[in-house]
DNA sequence: CAGCATCCTATGGGATACTG
DNA sequence: CAGTATCCCATAGGATGCTG
């Protein structure tokens, strides 16, 4: 009962607000190639080669969100085939800073939890 | 083609990894309680209790998962209802560092997404 | 080039009920 | 008390095709 979308909104913890925004598949990948490869702005097909896999639809949705949630500006250039430009906020590169600590954990330490995992059976 | 489960497994980025173990709806949140309200350890009812709306389904999936990471211990007491304590290696420990970091930004600028977001009209 | 709409599948996760 | 199994729905996200 509730409200059936089976959530609550998690009840109170910001965390999981910021988790259901930067934890999906593409949001973290796009917020740190902003930060770092392209720290002036970065196209919208620029991305898409810079992250091997994603659909079209798929940046386009993140990039989307990333913009709404006003980590990401997006400026269109008035060309013949419109270039559009995307570029973090002061806020998304603030954001980038607890994700660059995270990125840094997860190399250090994915591999002992990869071990743990095949070790523990599944 | 590829693979056509749709992954690539994240072509390289452990973070991307990463984010699919803890951006889950109560992964952080368990890990946040073991470090900071039961940095002994915790049972599996007062983590259930500390965590208003999880299902016992997903606690004990949670709990699994982090055990199987290496994360997390899981301790049977053999009482005649048995108890289970759980408690973070240290491992689990280190990752909440990181986490913690994470929290405090979300604990700051959350908001500022929510306002955004608002005025973006959704 | 960038974006939208449509379709379809896989998965996450809640409810419920049964077991030691 | 803790854990497992079943069922079922809502969402994520990939593929494809059309538009300016």
């Amino acid at each position: 009962m509730t409200d059936r979308r089976g959530d609550l909104f998690s009840v109170e913890c910001p965390t999981r607000h910021l988790l259901d925004r930067i934890g999906d598949k593409w949001t973290s990948m796009t917020v740190k190639l902003l930060a770092e490869r392209y720290p002036d702005s970065a196209r919208f097909s620029e991305l898409q080669r810079a992250m091997p896999g994603v659909s079209h639809k798929m940046l386009s949705q993140t990039l989307q969100r990333l913009t709404a949630d006003g980590l990401v500006t997006r400026r269109v250039e008035d060309s013949v085939p419109p270039a559009v430009h995307y570029a973090l906020t002061a806020l998304g590169r603030s954001l980038d800073e607890p994700l660059a600590i995270l990125r840094e954990w997860a190399e250090t330490h994915m591999s002992e939890i990869e071990r743990h995992r095949a070790s523990a059976g599944r």
